[in-house]
DNA sequence: TAGATTGTTAATCGATTAACAATC
DNA sequence: TAGATTGTTAATCGATTAACAATC
C-alpha cells in the first residue's frame, strides 16, 4: 500500500489503471481469487516491476505469496478511478458517432451514466436515440446544473470541437473527452483527455511502417 | 532533416505526429504558409524544442528565421504515417460502434478506406450500412485477400475482442485497432494500437480526481 | 545587416526495470 | 519450514528541455 495521502501519481501509471482493472475482473470471471503482479504483466505486456510499483500507489496492500486479492484490487482501482460514485456525463453531438455512444450500454456497467445528448441542428433536436430525447445544444448550461454533470464527451466536426469545450467549461463540466480529430485545450481545473480513433489509426500507420521496416 | 534511413523513432514521438498534422492543416486552412515549432508548440501544449526534436526525425527541414513551410509539413507527416498510400480497413462488429464508424465519412479523407463490414451474427449479415454490406465473419479471410485489407478495427464486446484479433492475423492483418474494453496480443510483426473510448473515460475521470486534490 | 528560428548537443528530468530483504 | 511474491531502493534507460551556434 504505502502513501495513501501522498499524491502525484504519474499520467503514465493512470493510464495503466483501465488495464489492471479489465484484466482483473477477467480473471474474477474465469474464477481467480487472487492475481500476481506477474500474471498482470503477463497479460499486459508489462514487466511485473511495472505493476508493483503501480499499484503500490494505492491505498491497499499485496500478501506475500499469493497476490493481490482480486475483488479488493478491483474495488480500490474502480475507487481511485472516481468510478465508484458514478459519472454523469453527457454527449456533445449528435451525428453516426454521438448516437452510437448514446446507445452503447457498455459505459453504464463502467460507472459512465450518459444523461443527455445534445446537437445544434435543429433536425436533430427532438429526436429519439436510445432513452435519450436530443436536446438543443442552447439548453447545456440548465442541463449540466441541473442533472449536476461531470464530464463532456465531444463528437462534433474538428472545426466545432473547441468551440463545443468552451461552452462545456463554461457551463460548469470540468472533464472533457474529445473524440473529434483536433486538439482543444482547455482552462484549469477542467481536464481533457483524448479518444480520437482518428489518432489511433494514424498512430497504427506509423507503427506498421516502422514495423514493416525492422 | 537529419537521418531519413535511421529509424527507430519513439512511440511518443508517433503519438505526436498525428496532433502535428491536424495543426498543421488547419493553419494552412487559416491561410498560413509557415508553421514554426514555437506555433505548433504553443497549439499544442508543448515545448518548441520537443517539437524540433520530433521532426528533426522526419526527411525534411525547417528553415532558419521562417519556420517550416505548411504544405510540405503536411505531406511529409502524412508520408511518414502512411497515409499518401491510403490504407484499407475491415470493421469486425456490427453493432452500435461499429455501425457507427462504417458511416464515418471523417476516415476517408484521413486517408483510411473502410472496404468492409463483418459480424458472426446472422441477423444483420446482409444488412446495409452506408456503402457497405454486413459480411459473414466466416468470409473475412477472402475479403482481406482480394481486398488487400491492411487494418482490422475491432468493435465487437470485450470477450469476444482477442478471438476476433486472432482471426484478423491469420487472414493476414497487419494492424489491428482496438475498441473494446480489454487488452488483446498479437504477435509480431502485427501491430496492435488501442482507441478505447472507455479508457478515456476511466483515465479522465482519475485525472479529474487528482486535479481536484491538487 | 540584425534578428528570428532552426538543428543538435548536452543536461535534466521522469519512468521503467533490476535486485533483494521482508514476509506470509 | 521453504518458497513464492510483495514493497521498495537503487540503477538504468529513455524522453524532454535548455542552450546555443549555424543560418537565412
Amino acid at each position: 500500500m504505502s502513501k495513501p495521502g501522498e499524491r502525484k501519481i504519474p499520467r503514465s501509471v493512470i493510464g495503466r489503471f483501465p488495464q489492471y482493472l479489465w484484466e482483473t475482473q477477467e480473471l474474477r470471471d474465469e474464477g481467480q481469487e487472487w492475481v500476481s503482479s506477474q500474471a498482470l504483466a503477463d497479460a499486459l505486456g508489462f514487466t511485473s516491476s511495472t505493476v508493483r510499483q503501480d499499484l503500490s500507489h494505492l491505498d491497499f496492500s499485496g500478501v506475500a505469496k499469493r497476490g493481490y486479492e482480486a475483488a479488493k484490487l478491483q474495488q480500490v482501482l474502480s475507487e481511485f478511478l472516481g468510478l465508484d460514485a458514478g459519472r454523469r456525463a453527457v454527449i456533445m453531438g449528435a451525428g453516426n458517432l454521438g448516437r452510437a455512444l448514446a446507445q452503447h450500454n457498455a459505459f453504464a456497467r463502467q460507472g459512465f451514466v450518459i444523461r443527455a445528448i445534445f446537437d445544434n441542428n435543429p433536425k436533430l433536436v427532438g429526436r429519439k436515440i436510445g432513452q435519450l430525447v436530443v436536446q438543443d445544444a442552447r439548453d447545456l448550461e440548465a442541463a449540466v446544473r441541473s442533472e449536476k454533470i461531470d464530464i463532456g464527451m465531444i463528437a462534433v466536426p474538428a472545426q466545432a470541437a473547441q468551440a463545443v469545450a468552451d461552452s462545456l467549461v463554461a457551463a460548469g463540466v470540468r472533464g472533457i473527452l474529445n473524440l473529434a480529430p483536433t486538439n482543444i485545450r482547455v482552462p484549469k481545473p477542467a481536464v481533457v483527455r483524448n479518444a480520437r480513433i482518428s489518432a489511433g489509426l494514424m498512430e497504427l500507420s506509423g507503427a506498421m511502417k516502422m514495423a514493416s521496416q525492422a
